[in-house]
This record gives structure tokens, sequence and C-alpha cells, in this order.
DNA sequence: TCGAATACCTTGCAATACAAGGTACTGAAA
DNA sequence: TTTCAGTACCTTGTATTGCAAGGTATTCGA
């Protein structure tokens, strides 16, 4: 049984949020650059973004497996190979249609925010 | 058995990211005044943000359990009586806290986005 | 009295984020 | 040469939760 508390609240909002955006961020940090999912995770927290291993594991290998992402294994000096992932071209055609979810979502809310009083 | 199209993907996060942000548009329109479900909806659709009821219904429920709403009824001449729902002290204090973890993801996504190509 | 419109609500399913636990490679210290 | 710390990968089980579908009740006009 888990209580739900003042702070709770926010917190489980925050989590929901981000949610939303996770596979709207990974696919923003790999059109910019190869990355392996430990660094991607790291991008993230960067930005107040907190995703867990146990997240990422299984969304990588999904977006792999609809096309949008492509992966290739690369040695490193210091500790286990790497397995970087880019996007495909497909999955650029795809992030442009999430920008616009994204922007969309935003106005959306901004609306509500501001709008006349009724 | 589901298949994943093309603008299945654009879809299904389109819902991924409606889902993160729910109770904060719902507390952010009852903010400006008391609604009753439907017209939660109505409103939401407004901005293209699409609740269902099996959504909504439950939703309100909870955020009632858990403090950040009430609700009275209320008459109506055009059918069945209406619920009306209206924030609480404690929910317009959580509401702020809402906004900032907002306004946090939006920048996050924002960095992302327009960071230095590294 | 029947149907259309409005409004409320519940049940069951499917999707999915994450905590926890596990494997394996590297390099350095003991 | 064994052990440990650091890094990196991955899987399993659980809990949450949005929603499609189905259901009840009220009002009003034909």
């Amino acid at each position: 049984m888990i209580m739900e508390t003042a702070t709770g609240i926010i917190e489980n909002n925050k989590t929901q949020m981000r949610r939303g955006v996770l596979e709207y961020s990974i696919l923003l940090i790999l059109a910019k650059g190869d990355e392996y999912a430990s660094s991607i995770i790291q991008k993230m927290k960067d930005v107040n973004i907190i995703v867990a291993e146990g997240t990422i594991y299984p969304l990588l290998i999904r977006l792999k497996k609809i096309g949008l992402l492509n992966y290739r294994w690369e040695e490193s000096t210091q500790g286990p190979p790497r397995k970087y992932y880019m996007i495909t071209d497909y999955g650029r055609e795809q992030l442009d249609g999430l920008d616009s979810a994204w922007d969309e979502l935003a106005r959306g809310i901004e609306t509500i925010r501001n709008g006349s009083k009724a």
C-alpha cells in the first residue's frame, strides 16, 4: 500500500510528464549524434529528465525493432563494449511528427494557462 | 496483436504526451472556475488535448479522494444533474508545484532541441 | 411512449516505467 | 593471479493507469 503524500503528488506527476516525452527526447538526442544507453541517460539527467536503466534498455530495443533506430558495437578502453545507437532516416521522419506533437501540446497547455477567464 | 504503423507511432506518442499532463490540465481548468466532467473534456478538446470519459471520471474521483478537488451537485434544465468539481486550497498549492514541473520539463526539451551540437 | 441528447459511472485489458537483480568486461591493487 | 571497483549491458515482475466498451438515469420533444 503506497501512501500519497503532498510531495508525492508532485513527484508522481513529474514522472508522468517525463514518461510522455521519453521516446521524443531519445530521438532528439540521437538526431544530434550516436550515443550508447548510459550516455543517453546522462544527457537526459543533465536537463533534469531522469530515466532508469530498466526503462531505457527495453525502450531502445523497441525503437530499434520498429525501425526508428539502429546500433553498432564499439570497443571501449574503459570497460565492456558499448552499443552505439543511431537514428534511421525513418526515425528522422517520425521525429518531425513528434516535434509537431510536442509543439501542439505545449501550445495547448499555454492556452489553458493563459486563456481568458471564460 | 496490434500492428505499429507509421502514423501509429506518432499517434501513440501524442497519447503518451497527453497522459503526462492530464491531471495538470484538469487542475489548470478548475483553477479558473468550477466545471463538470463533460465540460472539462470539451475544454481540453478545444486545445487539442483529447480525453475519453473512461479516463476522466475515475481520475476526478481520485483527485477528490486525495483532497485536490471537491464537488457539488447542480440541477440542469438540459438533462440529468451535473457534478461540478472545484479546486481546493490544497489543490492550488499542488498546482503551483505542477506549474514548476511543467516549466522544467519544457525547458529540458527545449535545451535538448537547441543545445549545442557538441 | 419512444427516441435523442446529455450526464453519470464501472469493468477489463493493454501498455509501460521502474526497482531489483543479474552477467560480463577492463584495469589496477593486493 | 586473485580480487575489487567501475562500467556497461540486459531481464523479470509489479504497479499504475488510460481507454474502449458497456451500462444507468434524467429531460424534453415528437
